[in-house]
DNA sequence: CAATAATATGACCGACCGGTCGGTTAGTTC
DNA sequence: GAACTAACCGACCGGTCGGTCATATTATTG
């Protein structure tokens, strides 16, 4: 049996970053005011700090929160296709596609949260840099599996392709809502094919277009 | 003769919107505290709104204090070069030294500004629009001249070569601050430079890596 | 039932925010 | 030197910020 209390905690702090990284999305990890996020939700902002000690410790959670969200919604259901360059394709589509569907209402928490605290020190700058160096490393790892089994030519740089897909992924970000919101996507997910085709060595692997 | 008031004020704008750019590209265009800015200035805050009526008005007038700047560091010094390919890749080598050469603290006022403002509305954001539009079509007549003068395949699509040349450029800013440093400009400069490559019609206009 | 523990609340604090105001200083004009 | 003007300043305003605390509510346990 479990306790209702803390069940009914654990609801509180999942609401409560929900909204947090939905909000932070909006008005960036700092600009979130701690007033503000209790007053749209059932929640006191003492109540806050019954559950974090601070608001950094909340920004942390936060972090934390949006990058489960980001695994559950964008890496996992990628993973599913077949190893090599499909798969990497297809992690670059299911980033664009997270956007596209407006699960947050600013686009994307993280493109935000590192371009905000990119200049500054403390915690939550470290912990940004710790999970962008771990997303990094992951599409570094899939080109490389994309080259190690023969999908893309072997004198093709795995680190320099996990860049240049990376940042085909975080301009769409900021062109989808100042510039050309209807192009973006498919400028970003062309961007990236016409860069993948040219290193495939069968090229039915991806789609023409 | 000048009036010696009015050259006055003209230097404490110019000071002031200076220190306005680089504590922007750490702080944010919004994070800018009036009292801090006045603060690390030989200026009192009240000094600032003799200046400009309100904080919004001299945030509108720093991203114009930025573009100047950006035009005169990066923009100009590139455009000495050849028409063509080599003066698109000259303006994103150009770009990349003013990252690297550490103009402002936090590395680009634009790049900080259009990922804070993104997703809000009111004129900051509306002039950020306009200026990044303006930057793209720069980079998309620039990658169209170099496929109509016969630098680049001819079948080549300039705006997919703006929208990629602009990523590498973008992302290198918050890699260097947050990754790995040593790399960022590298990996920026290599990604282009590979983007560029089998598209030329003659292999010698670029340098090979 | 009473005792206990987790959760949530509203009133309150000092610090800082953007912005206003009356008055002073520096430079020009006659 | 008197009159004028642009630039600048210190004191102050209402409001919001992150954070504290004594108290109340809710659910479990003996």
């Amino acid at each position: 049996m479990v306790d209702g209390r803390l069940a009914r905690g654990e609801r509180t702090r999942a609401n409560v970053l929900d909204a947090a990284v939905r909000l932070a999305s909006v008005e960036g990890l700092g600009g979130l005011s701690l007033s503000q996020l209790a007053q749209r939700l059932p929640v006191s902002k003492s109540a806050l700090f019954a559950h974090w000690a601070s608001k950094e410790e909340l920004q942390l959670a936060t972090i934390e929160h949006a990058r489960e969200q980001f695994g559950d919604l964008v890496l996992r259901p990628a993973l599913a296709n077949p190893r090599g360059v499909r798969r990497l394709f297809a992690v670059h589509e299911s980033r664009l596609r997270f956007y596209a569907d407006g699960v947050l209402p600013g686009g994307c928490f993280f493109v935000g949260a590192q371009y905000e605290y990119d200049a500054r020190e403390g915690a939550v700058h470290d912990r940004l840099c710790e999970v962008s160096a771990e997303w990094l490393t992951t599409l570094e790892r899939l080109a490389g599996e994309a080259v190690a089994i023969g999908d893309l030519a072997e004198d093709t740089d795995p680190d320099l392709l996990a860049f240049a897909v990376d940042a085909a992924g975080t301009a769409a970000v900021y062109r989808a809502r100042m510039v050309d919101p209807e192009r973006a996507y498919t400028l970003s997910r062309g961007a990236v094919l016409r860069l993948l085709r040219p290193l495939l060595t069968d090229p039915t692997l991806l789609p023409e277009e």
